[in-house]
DNA sequence: TCCTTTATCTGAACAATGTACAGATAATAG
DNA sequence: CTATTATCTGTACATTGTTCAGATAAAGGA
């Protein structure tokens, strides 16, 4: 505390970041539905009205969340990508699964969130518009499928909308589950399909 | 009308479809979030209150709604797949094609509606507990697989949870391209590589 | 140091919403 | 014709998002 105030909220420092955390808090533990406004200022111990000042409303400050949220997941999928070394054939094979596991395990272990990162409160949002070709997950996606190209798995004549292919296929899974129309173990049983039609054996 | 009413809604007749009906319409228009019990209830000209004789709340009208658009998504497709005659290959191939693309043009046709049926508001309805097996969209999909192999398009012993696989990616595909992560030309990109991957020249 | 300006937050207000509940009304059955 | 039951009304309440005039603190200039 740099100083004792009488009200200590009144000139906050740093609501803008707080209201985000806080935000962040709510949506992880009961969904976007259940986020309000005013409980948020609450909990922060600021008026209702002070939210507004940084963001023109509810859903601005939701997709707010939702991109930083796409960083937090690339945030983990490289964290898992960097304990698995090498440059081998084995080693980027690892590397192209890791980065599908990780997408499925974060959607599981958080579905608020990844509910949010796809719902249209995101759509629109000026944040996400400079879009995929900068998307840190996509990137590393693209990154993977060449060097699956340059160890020999994959023919370079078949490395085309891969990328594309491959986000479907674990997005499509992840989503079905998510919603409860699928199970949890259908996620591996839906990757075991693919191999045994490319005819790749484990 | 069969008798002439002093209040013509006070017993509606049919209250419970109309509550579908007039929410079906308020969703198509502006989506999930925008819809109000009150708002449907001063529609039918009918009570504030009046809902809840049938529904307990309003995730459950949401829910019985979004049971209600799989039935529609299956009709759709149904009539899309009587227009395709005859059992050789490529008939065959057609209506493999076709259950997929049905399942994108309806949901990008009605965006809104796509996003109900997969929200978590459908998660938990009892309506929903019989699943899957049941469900006319997935046993069209799979009695569309066995005609495949029966027509010598896709070996038998790759036949192993190729539904799953299927509906993985058609709905990956659709949900990134709804959300606005991918843009509607991408459907088509997505599954030429799939083709290409799996050897299949159009 | 004092005064002015600017950024930040308050507090009261408003309309709309979901929902609860006691009671009115109409259809139905005896 | 009467009693019963299903259906809908009317009122009420707490909560929400949002607006806006004004209070408050911080920063900058003299």
């Amino acid at each position: 505390m740099t100083t004792a105030k009488l009200r200590p909220n009144y000139h906050h420092g740093d609501l803008e970041s707080a209201l985000l955390i806080t935000a962040r808090k709510f949506v992880k533990k009961n969904g976007v539905e259940s986020l309000s406004l005013r409980q948020i200022a609450h909990e922060i111990g600021v008026s209702p009205s002070a939210a507004y000042h940084y963001y023109p409303d509810r859903n601005s400050l939701l997709a707010a969340l939702g991109f930083s949220l796409f960083e937090e997941l690339a945030d983990y999928q490289e964290r898992e990508l960097a304990k698995i070394s090498g440059s081998g054939s084995k080693s980027v094979r690892d590397r192209y699964r890791t980065l599908g596991r990780t997408y499925f395990e974060w959607a599981i272990r958080e579905p608020h969130f990844f509910n949010l990162m796809f719902s249209d409160i995101c759509l629109l949002d000026k944040t996400f518009e400079k879009k995929l070709e900068d998307s840190r997950a996509y990137v590393n996606l693209n990154r993977c499928l060449d060097e699956l190209v340059s160890v020999g798995l994959l023919d370079k004549k078949f490395r085309v909308n891969t990328e594309l292919l491959s986000w479907a296929i674990v997005h499509g899974a992840t989503s079905l589950i998510v919603s409860g129309h699928l199970q949890p173990e259908d996620y591996e049983k839906i990757l075991d399909s693919l191999d045994l039609l490319l005819g790749i054996r484990k």
